[in-house]
DNA sequence: CCGGCATGTAAACGCATGTTGACTTAGGTT
DNA sequence: AACCTAAGTCAACATGCGTTTACATGCCGG
């Protein structure tokens, strides 16, 4: 009973986690407001009116992928308590890998404001947790006024493969044909360690 | 007869500009299919039909802006061909302060793939063509395997910025309150020289 | 075997969108 | 002053959207 089939219908609980899956690579790559609930239903092989059945509303949907999200961003699934070389290690592994909508990480970084009020105010909710919750990882916090330089690194790193899953896949734009993943990564960890680790000096002289 | 008047109506150019304007913030903040025509028109402040009347269509108006954004694009403003501390100076400086979605580059940047087809070609052309530009700029040529990697720093230079402008505009995520404006362009600028500057040493033992 | 319920479908509604055609108004020319 | 053309408005349209209501279908316990 615990073993659940992926593909048939008649399984309610089967159809609701593949309409997430749909709704979440549309909304990655379309954002909320260009996603129709029709593609989504038409990707899964379902009928629209599921969709409301199921979430509610379209909102209600984005809330299910961003509330899985969530979940699926528990920390300590991202990286151990330590060091932060493992903490870029695992987020360069998240996102160097193009393109994947169902990685949780990019879905997050991926979404954009939409003019739609309350999808925004959810997005923004979810990626506050998310800084929070990075910052718990690190050992940073907000409070402590010496760590924040961190904070504000991490914050870049993140911003940094962000903008690289979007040169990437959004834009269409494809790093120079020879260079090799190993190219693309090395320089960019090393960058990203530096940024994470050398501390502004806030106090220092 | 050369001096345009930039508020009132009853002048086809200024309002054909205004247009445009009010067209690349929407644009550049809600995506393209999220925009509708009567926001735009709202903002100008005249009627929508003027837009199909002048552009002929949504993406005649969206291809306007970007044609524009290109011409401003012209590498000579950006940057003086040179050194690269000069390009990422002049990037930095278009970029960090936010927001500003009349800056073309961040509008180019900003732009992400609509599931419209044909906007996102007109896109995808426009960003093909500042890349090939900036290369120019900095006196490389794609054909060279040598200068590849430049290249490709380049575009990760460009990734950084734009992610940063998602973090901080976009998703409404603001770098932590106690960072001045040199905490945050500082090392963020020596990252990226670092990443322009230091070769991946392509045929180098 | 069969009723009942969960699962899925079909069609329609109300609304917002992009676009179009006919109409109105301002401003310069004669 | 009369006029004409450009500049702008207004109302309507076809279409696609999210959502709802009514209907069909498979599955399980008696």
């Amino acid at each position: 009973m615990d073993n659940q089939q992926t593909t048939t219908g008649r399984d309610a609980a089967g159809t609701r986690r593949r309409l997430v899956q749909a709704a979440r690579r549309r909304f990655a790559t379309e954002g909320f407001r260009a996603t129709t609930v029709r593609h989504i239903a038409a990707d899964v092989g379902v009928n629209v009116a599921l969709i409301s059945r199921y979430f509610g509303s379209k909102e209600g949907l984005f809330e299910a992928c961003m509330s899985r999200t969530v979940d699926e961003l528990d920390p300590r699934r991202i990286t151990r308590p330590g060091t932060v070389d493992e903490l870029v290690d695992r987020l360069i592994g998240h996102i160097i890998e193009l393109p994947n909508p169902d990685d949780p990480l990019q879905l997050l970084l991926l979404l954009r404001s939409s003019g739609d009020e309350r999808a925004d105010a959810i997005r923004r909710r979810t990626l506050e947790s998310f800084t929070e919750r990075l910052a718990g990882v690190a050992g940073w916090r907000a409070e402590d006024p010496t760590t924040e330089p961190l904070l504000l690194r991490a914050q870049i790193a993140i911003a940094t493969m962000l903008g690289l899953v979007m040169l990437r896949t959004s834009t269409g734009v494809q790093p120079v044909t020879s260079a090799t993943s190993a190219d693309f990564t090395e320089p960019l960890g090393q960058a990203l360690r530096a940024l994470l680790t050398t501390a502004p000096a806030p106090t220092q002289e």
